[in-house]
DNA sequence: GTCATTTATCATGC
DNA sequence: GCATGATAAATGAC
């Protein structure tokens, strides 16, 4: 019984499912506002985690799939960085 | 797949990097990453069944049978050790939400 | 040794 | 058909 637990936890680890848009608001807009060090200390990573009801390892995945992907084709993302750069500048303002 | 772990072997070895003396090669070149073959996989898991710290000599061994250097082997086992511990992790969350079922 | 990370690969969503 | 999240090799800090 424990086996047949254990197997079905392991495949469900790869069972893929999107995060919703609000997480990846929140996940984006902390990319953009430290692109220069788009790196989240254990802490902040622990908010984000509860902010954004995922698990700290999938903050981790998260900021490491974005890192690559976006030094690899930032092209590809500027339209997307322009967005989250003009939200934090209006939040900023307020 | 052209993985090294049946016969066509030709990585380990081979692919070591060529910077004893002459001239110091640049940065060296990253080793591009190979998805191991179910057989190495297998034969990994299995002695990591029984000890999780592979000791020298079992190591010098097991990386010859699967064609694999040392260092990959040795290498292998810290991520083996580093993802039982997530597991675990994984497991006691996912536990703690569920009473029981 | 651990451990965060980089990189490529895998598996899924849509 | 790629976008996306998770995992598997490989590196480096410590």
């Amino acid at each position: 019984a424990v086996m047949i637990l254990r197997s079905r936890f392991l495949d469900a680890r790869r069972k893929r499912r999107n995060f919703n848009k609000q997480a990846t608001e929140i996940l984006n807009e902390y990319f953009y506002s430290h692109l220069s060090n788009p790196y989240p200390s254990e802490e902040a990573k622990e908010e984000l985690a509860k902010k954004c009801g995922i698990t700290v390892s999938q903050v981790s995945n998260w900021f490491g799939n974005k890192r690559i992907r976006y030094k690899k084709n930032i092209g590809k993302f500027q339209e997307e960085a322009n967005i989250y750069a003009a939200k934090t500048a209006v939040t900023a303002t307020n | 797949n052209a993985n090294p772990g049946s016969a066509s072997a030709s990585s380990s070895s081979g692919a070591k990097e060529g910077s004893k003396s002459g001239a110091q090669s640049a940065p060296r070149t990253r080793k591009k990453r190979c998805p191991y073959s179910k057989f190495q996989i297998r034969e990994l898991e299995r002695e990591f069944f029984f000890n999780v710290y592979i000791n020298k000599e079992k190591r010098l061994q097991l990386s010859r049978l699967l064609n694999l250097s040392d260092r990959q082997v040795k290498i292998w086992f810290q991520n083996r050790r580093m993802k039982e511990k997530k597991l675990s992790r994984d497991r006691l969350q996912y536990f703690s939400g569920n009473p029981l079922l």
